[in-house]
DNA sequence: CTTGACAGTTTGTATCGCAAACCATTATGC
DNA sequence: GCATAATGGTTTGCGATACAAACTGTCAAG
């Protein structure tokens, strides 16, 4: 049988579709769940540990603090600069709210 | 503290950015959760069920056949064009991998 | 004072997702 | 019959975006 109709868990897979595009970027996504747990991350840490380039990584950045999910701290620690970030509660909100609809989509 | 070592919890993270996006992207990842239950769905069914419009649906679908993820089969059903649709056993290994290393890295 | 490393940012390009437009066929109105 | 609309898709055009390469500016050797 094909065609049948939309229940509960086809209704579940539907939501896949409508995803935050923002988080679900997989570089993004990766950003997004390091700042999650470590609550505070510099450049240097999320270039190490994402794998990013640090032209892309800039620029995921600068999407994330755009749509004000993480702040950006800078300042200058033995004459070299260091660029901080952490989740605003925002972007911690909609982390959790995007993982939250991909786990009950995906998961069990 | 925050440069801390990889362990394997950032390890898992990393991971992240190496998804496959032929399978991350959203409307496809609806697609393929609805073909790793069902077996087989038309293109009705699949534009009922994801919210996706034709055209977008067409293209999905073209990019999943061309991967190799999707066997295509086109018939006439009562005179009017009938394209179904299932996934192939490398489309299904992909989507399992894709599924577990996303669970992997967000569950838990 | 040139050469290289560090810490990022900006720019250029190629790709991609999306909707609008299109195509082919089949019912329906008059 | 012959427009008109509906069905089932595909193709096209465009705006957005991810990515790497190139650039900026500072500091440290040699």
């Amino acid at each position: 049988m094909n065609r049948f109709d939309a229940d509960a868990e086809t209704e579940k897979l539907k939501n896949l579709v409508e995803l935050n595009k923002l988080i679900h970027e997989p570089g993004r996504l990766a950003i997004m769940s390091f700042l999650s747990v470590v609550e505070e991350a510099d450049f240097i840490f999320l270039l190490d540990n994402t794998g990013l380039t640090r032209g892309n990584l800039s620029s995921h950045m600068a999407k994330l603090e755009k749509a004000g999910y993480v702040d950006v701290a800078k300042e200058f620690v033995e004459k070299m600069p260091r660029t901080s970030y952490q989740l605003t509660p925002a972007g911690r909100t909609a982390f959790m709210a995007y993982r939250q609809g991909l786990l009950d989509s995906l998961g069990g």
